[in-house]
DNA sequence: AGGTATTGTGATTAAGTGAGTGAACTGCCG
DNA sequence: CGGCAGTTCACTCACTTAATCACAATACCT
């Protein structure tokens, strides 16, 4: 069972890893006996027979495989160790070949923007909220108010963000949702003061069909903000996190965060505006 | 001219990083300008107005662009290092999780193997030439002799293996094509003894149409080889490195390969024996 | 307010790639 | 020489992606 996920597990990695499905297929195969004829992989993996030799060609390109000539061929894997370390050392070349690359390009000339005070942005995927959620952090000189909504948030990485804000002079104020989070929290943050948040409808919504879930809440400095929740995409039944952020003393969104931050802070009474 | 190959160059390696064409593209218009419309960026790409929108949220989920939603919407790259990173740290936790899929793989309960004493195995591309080398000069325990015939193959991971090897007590003799590779080598090596191969068909092929180049010759204990050399592929004009490896003293391959590696050892006339 | 240009969404078609299948070729065995 | 396993090649089908179009929504201009 668990070796069954295994496979299948193993398999689609090596897809996302640029790999074809024969192709991670029949290495699968490989890795799993010492060496073997087109015909054992085709067995015990599902590779028609006649095109194991293509995708064990292309293997051996990548340095996963190698092939014996004999009659017939017989094929064998390289260790697990020295298979994934040539895939990782070939995508973090690339990384690093785009990180010149990109570096080297040469800006548009173009008149540059309106100042960004009012504007409001949104960003969509986990890394991505989670990469701007530091940024903002990073930059926090006087007080930051952090509401986690998700224990799957509340990661080492951030504790020691916050630490550090802490240590330089920030004033860090974090909430939780629910109780046990929020000792979760405490215990990681001694030093940092730890409330569950007084805004009820943060925990769960008030609506019928609304399954979303709040993740982050960030506010810094009273200027800018992050809100982020995750949310069941109907396509695939994975969660997906979105997420808004947005900058500015007077703007809208700040605004409304910020009182909204203050209510909870201050009582743990839920403001009658329980809806919308 | 330089910026249009970094261009270009991103946007190729956005792709082998698993970007669409129509993504690439944005993404490198967007980082090109620090914001902007889906007008402007199917002005500075080459994607159609329509399709911006799609590539857009696609590079949004995977967090390296946010989007303002106003009229026109506006979108932004987020910065070239966290864009790199995000895309660098993707890959690395997928490589981990498939070292620990495949850790925990069933081996496949076969009968083993005939004993390894006279196989001839190929490997190709440059990754797993690398590796194998590097395996055998770690496994020798009396004598190690390498001829270099490209300079390319000469890295510092490969002195330092080198020096292990002399280190630990094997007999590590090197040998290189011409004096010029002979002298750096030597540089880099200076309690190893390297001389110029006296084979002189491993410099040049005697043959006409042949313009493949032998780029190493490793002979191991005196039972295990690796030949490798680069052949000109004709499809692209990329250079591809091929090889083989045997092992067995009375292997048909090493033993001639044992008897070859003497003959350019002890004396500096070429055998006769120059073609085939 | 009406008309026009711009912006955004969706549908549709065309082209390319990969999965799946089978025929033909090779060499090996009796 | 015929049968058989191993190997290669060519082809079809399905699916993904690129490319174009039609139309709805929105802002802008007069």
């Amino acid at each position: 069972m668990d070796n069954v996920s295994n496979q299948e597990q193993s398999i689609e990695l090596l897809q996302q890893l640029g790999l074809k499905e024969y192709e991670a297929k029949s290495f699968v195969a490989l890795a799993r006996r010492q060496r073997g004829t087109a015909k054992n992989i085709s067995e015990t993996s599902e590779v028609p027979r006649t095109r194991v030799y293509d995708a064990i060609r292309v293997l051996e390109s990548k340095g996963l495989v190698e092939t014996q000539h004999s009659n017939p061929q017989v094929f064998r894997a390289v260790t697990i160790d020295e298979a994934v370390n040539t895939l990782k050392s070939e995508y973090v070349e690339r990384t690093e070949s785009l990180r010149s690359a990109l570096g080297g390009l040469e800006p548009t000339d173009e008149e540059e923007s309106t100042d960004a005070a009012h504007e409001v942005w949104s960003i969509s995927g986990d890394q991505g909220i989670t990469s701007r959620t530091q940024q903002l952090i990073e930059g926090a000189t006087e007080e930051l108010i952090l509401v986690i909504g998700h224990e799957g948030i509340f990661t080492d990485q951030l504790v020691e963000q916050l630490r550090a804000a802490q240590e330089r002079g920030v004033n860090v104020i974090t909430g939780a949702v629910d109780e046990e989070l929020r000792t979760e929290i405490q215990d990681s943050l001694p030093e940092i003061e730890v409330f569950v948040s007084g805004l009820d409808w943060l925990s769960r919504s008030p609506l019928p069909g609304d399954n979303t879930e709040i993740s982050r809440l960030l506010l810094v400095d009273r200027e800018a903000i992050l809100v982020s929740s995750f949310t069941e995409t109907r396509d695939d039944d994975r969660e997906h996190e979105q997420g808004v952020f947005g900058r500015g003393f007077d703007n809208g969104l700040v605004a409304i965060v910020r009182r909204l931050m203050a209510t909870g802070l201050l009582s743990g009474n839920d403001p009658e505006t329980g809806e919308a």
